[in-house]
DNA sequence: GCTGAGATTGCAAAATACGCAACGCGCGTT
DNA sequence: AACGCGCGTTGCGTATTTTGCAATCTCAGC
């Protein structure tokens, strides 16, 4: 609706995966470098863009204070951090809150395992839901209507070759999910990783939320990371409890 | 420079204060509604903002995906994390991570307190530079002749009492932080809170970064803060060495 | 079923953003 | 040391894009 506006948030999502310069942000828009420069100029006014010595472009700390705000705006985080801190304390493994936001299961917190042991996770981002807990969880906690019109629609990408590949499929799952009140990824998006998650619910017990863990196969195998499920079921809990 | 794009940056502020309905934001920023409308639109087409079922508008998921990748992109934050993160544990106190970016110094990280005292300061947010320990320290670090003319353009406002009022007292106080190496707010942002805070540097001896630990006056008084500096310098030496 | 508050759309005016081409500047090359 | 190249920057005329208005639509409360 508004090119320039668009333009610049599409110079933000690019510099988003890593810095640049004038130029290459000209050639990845498709746009005279002038334009580019005018757009850079105006964000890096409002520190929404910095630039180093050497004119390359990056992401600006208004966007920390931005996403901090945010973060704030989520009450859900709020409540459930010192769980979700001690949960990770506890089993020293990577936790992740999730909320359901337009459709989409997005990850609005993350904390590391002890051992840093990299995941294709990241806050803000969307996660998949056919095959993390979290979107299961998400996912089987809507209304009906809505889960089959989003089970018609997904794309059932295999990222492995235990992911859910169709809408049957998941719709057993997601009875499952809802039955035993959790949900499990047994590598079902990254190979080699176990996922268990559980929900967090508000005091009229609708779903605000989905806590899990995240284990590499090479530290725990699928049943002993089914023994986390008691501390992940009592943090769920306990946020719940909190959340009034 | 570009008028619609400062615009829409400037609802995305407005934002982060809180959620806004789009007459509020139209009369916020004096444009028509129809204006705001449409960047609203396009912004949320990208997920930087959505808004709930009763039309409020809100920072959207995106901000969180792009904040984090800003984080990642401040190497000094990487490093630092789990050192900060054992600072935390170990005195228990608010401790903070701020870079040098633009002219100001910038909060990248913040670890709070084990006792939830709220202190003013945010991720993303400038320290003031004349009376905070970061502040004092990234100042010092750069270079004389422009130390020189921030000071000349600073506005010393006077948060407490004890808060330095003008550039000679400023130059003097340098002149210390330089020499010992690292520096003290004694109450002179917030009254009551005590901060000590030393550079990180890289291999060249450059200035990287700067940490603070923040304590309130009743928790330990400034003589018993100065106790923590071992804590703090063996963490910031601890960083500088990771950073290679 | 009416009333009104707020969101939405079509349209025409013009302000604004755009691309071009020329300039400046620093760095590496010959 | 001079030259040339790459890259950022600027002035300017054009026309695309954005803007505000006014009319319309939608939904909730009465």
């Amino acid at each position: 609706m508004s090119q320039s506006l668009a333009r610049a948030l599409q110079i933000l999502a690019s510099l988003g995966e890593g810095d640049r310069s004038l130029d290459e942000l000209a050639a990845e828009l498709d746009v005279h470098k002038t334009t580019v420069l005018r757009l850079l100029r105006t964000m890096e006014a409002d520190r929404f863009v910095r630039r180093d010595e050497s004119y390359r472009y990056r992401l600006g700390s208004r966007l920390f204070a931005l996403a901090d705000a945010a973060r704030e705006q989520h009450v859900v985080r709020e409540v459930a951090s010192p769980h979700l801190r001690q949960l990770n304390l506890k089993t020293g493994q990577t936790v992740h809150l999730a909320v359901w936001e337009n459709g989409e299961a997005i990850y609005i917190d993350k904390l590391d395992s002890v051992q840093s042991v990299r995941m294709y996770s990241r806050v803000g981002v969307p996660a998949a839901l056919h095959c993390t807990a979290v979107g299961k969880v998400l996912l089987a906690a809507q209304p009906l209507r809505q889960q089959e019109t989003l089970m018609g629609m997904l794309d059932y990408h295999s990222y492995t070759r235990h992911t859910i590949s169709g809408p049957e499929e998941l719709r057993a799952e997601l009875d499952v999910v809802r039955a035993q009140g959790w949900a499990a990824d047994r590598a079902e998006h990254e190979a080699f990783i176990n996922c268990i998650g559980a929900p967090v619910t508000d005091h009229d017990g609708r779903v605000v939320g989905a806590v899990s863990i995240s284990v590499p196969d090479l530290l725990l195998n699928y049943d002993q990371v089914l023994e986390l499920l008691p501390d992940l079921l009592a943090t769920t809990k306990a946020i719940s409890a909190d959340y009034n």
